[in-house]
DNA sequence: TTCGGCATGTAACTCGTTACATGATTTT
DNA sequence: AAAATCATGTAACGAGTTACATGCCGAA
């Protein structure tokens, strides 16, 4: 698979702004966090990494009388080393790992109402975080596409993105629902 | 996450029919490889961990004069292990990590030639899946929907779920290309 | 003064990939 | 006879999670 992507992740993340690793850890919390996420353990390690390779600096910063802050930045070799991953042609990921597809896969070993129920369970939680998504994508409505240039046109596409997978989702769920429902009353009257 | 999702997996397809660990290696490169996958070293690791703790047993088999085959199948232990796990309830994987679009959330430092060649690129290899699942799907065109206790059933829902899937994913990148001509455009009048 | 959030790290472990390693059987 | 496929494993490494460990700051 593609190799170290968080590295290129943390890398992006600073070209936007200098950071601590809290803040990263915060930030993939964000907008990114429907398609990357990472433990603020990995992050601290791998900012520890970046900077024996040379990709960042830090400075200290003192927040009230005591507590050190590291404010991480791109050094250039950074910068470049994240502008050559961006631009780099890459197969499709051989699989997109769902354990939930996982257990439908030998669902036929379970009851009607059972894979109803999970199906019904797996959907509310879907329909949710659609909800929330599309709520964050109010903020962008009655206005243009953000500018290309802008941090914001990413933002803006990935939010779509997840928009779009989660329909997907749910629509294949109600399908499913569908089948059982129909097995379910064939089953009743035969 | 979830955890020892692979032990589950094999002894979901060991509970259709004793296997091979090679057999169960080309099984995940079959339907489930949609949404599941295991290199052989990672499937004879777990055969023997699934071994030792009593999941499975086998049967060696000979080949013509000399090769060993071992044939696993499943203990009333692992049997029960792997319907106990089948009906769990479980939330949603806190995100599908996608390389291609965390490259597509940077992508304002890129010209926008270079934006849609990407996307070009990953699209042609989605529509190729997208064929292909089709082709696979073509089996049950005129049927019905495999019947609820067969194999078959998830086989089935799990075809459908990859194809809704690479429709939303090409939606979303001919959108996004859509985005990117229409500034290529406004720049050029500008 | 207590609680929630800010802030940083390490250690042990699991999961998954790549490479190493070998050899038999079947098909062309 | 060569090539493709069947068949089974181990070793080293990288990626990611969970748990351990510590302590400051600001607000209620």
């Amino acid at each position: 698979m593609a190799i170290r992507v968080l590295k290129y992740a943390i890398l992006g993340l600073l070209s936007r702004r200098p950071m601590t690793g809290y803040d990263l850890w915060k930030e993939f919390d964000y907008e990114l966090a429907e398609f990357w996420h990472a433990k603020h353990s990995q992050i601290y390690t791998e900012l520890k990494k970046l900077h024996d390779e040379g990709d960042v600096t830090f400075d200290i910063e003192i927040s009230g009388d005591v507590l050190e802050k590291k404010q991480y930045q791109l050094t250039e070799k950074g910068k470049e080393e994240f502008l050559n991953w961006l631009d780099t042609e890459e197969p499709i990921a051989r699989t997109a790992k769902d354990v939930f597809r996982v257990r439908m896969y030998f669902c036929n070993n379970l009851p009607l109402s059972e894979r109803i129920h999970l199906l019904e369970h797996q959907k509310a939680q879907h329909e949710k975080r659609l909800n929330t998504l599309k709520t964050t994508f109010k903020q962008y409505e009655g206005q243009d596409v953000p500018d290309y240039q802008s941090d914001r046109f990413g933002d803006f596409i990935l939010l779509e993105s997840a928009i779009i997978r989660e329909e997907g989702i749910i629509k294949w769920m109600n399908r499913c629902i569908d089948y059982c429902q129909a097995a379910s009353k064939q089953e009743s009257i035969g």
